[in-house]
DNA sequence: TCACTATTTGGCTATATTGCCAAATAGGAG
DNA sequence: CTCCTATTTGGCAATATAGCCAAATAGTGA
């Protein structure tokens, strides 16, 4: 593995681990309906406010999110459309395994 | 959040969690290529062969590859080619990045 | 200025992940 | 059976992550 092959995988995994948890996997999928500030997605979440906070910061980091301040709020949203493709396909995934284990379930 | 969302947003993150690597990152684009058996993943990677073993378990767990065993040797492949949309998906998302740290560089 | 709201940051503990080594398992060849 | 190779599993120490609370920061309005 040279150095530049290195360095592409370690770019696609900051950002799948940043995908990589319950709460930010719900924050995308929210934000590709629309912006939100961080007290919307807290009380959805009903998670402390500081929680939520470092979660979009982790998105953020990633650059999958960006964050706009308007007043006391800031309101934050997806920085492509992209990611939604990306979780259509990640649930053709989900299904397709769960036909598999249906299958195996019924041999 | 209800329970369906919630469960949804698990699954995705278990998928994501499981591309959250470097190594396994490497081995879904390795594994794009054909199928593979661990030594000869082990060799391209450097790393311990049961530091390796256990990557493909966690993308197994995560429905993302799949084994056959073949004599001595097991066979790992993708479960789907969706993968490979996936990550031209993402590497997009990161080029998009880059240029904009350009254009803020450059003001 | 003071009080109030929204958000971020620091600090802490609990938990999870990683990677190595050693040992176990499984199959092939003599 | 014995030796050898490929792979997996168990165990451990180092590191990273998550979530809460408390405190700091920032903006709003009286």
């Amino acid at each position: 593995m040279d150095d530049q092959s290195r360095a592409r995988c370690e770019q696609l995994a900051t950002i799948m681990k940043a995908l990589g948890h319950p709460t930010r996997a719900f924050i995308v999928m929210e934000l590709a309906e629309g912006s939100r500030c961080v007290c919307e997605l807290t009380d959805m979440i009903g998670a402390d406010t500081s929680t939520v906070s470092k979660h979009l910061t982790v998105l953020k980091n990633a650059g999958l999110v960006q964050s706009e301040k308007e007043g006391l709020m800031v309101h934050y949203s997806l920085t492509t459309p992209c990611l939604l493709k990306f979780y259509s396909c990640v649930e053709d995934l989900v299904r397709k395994d769960m036909e598999e284990k249906q299958k195996l379930l019924q041999n």
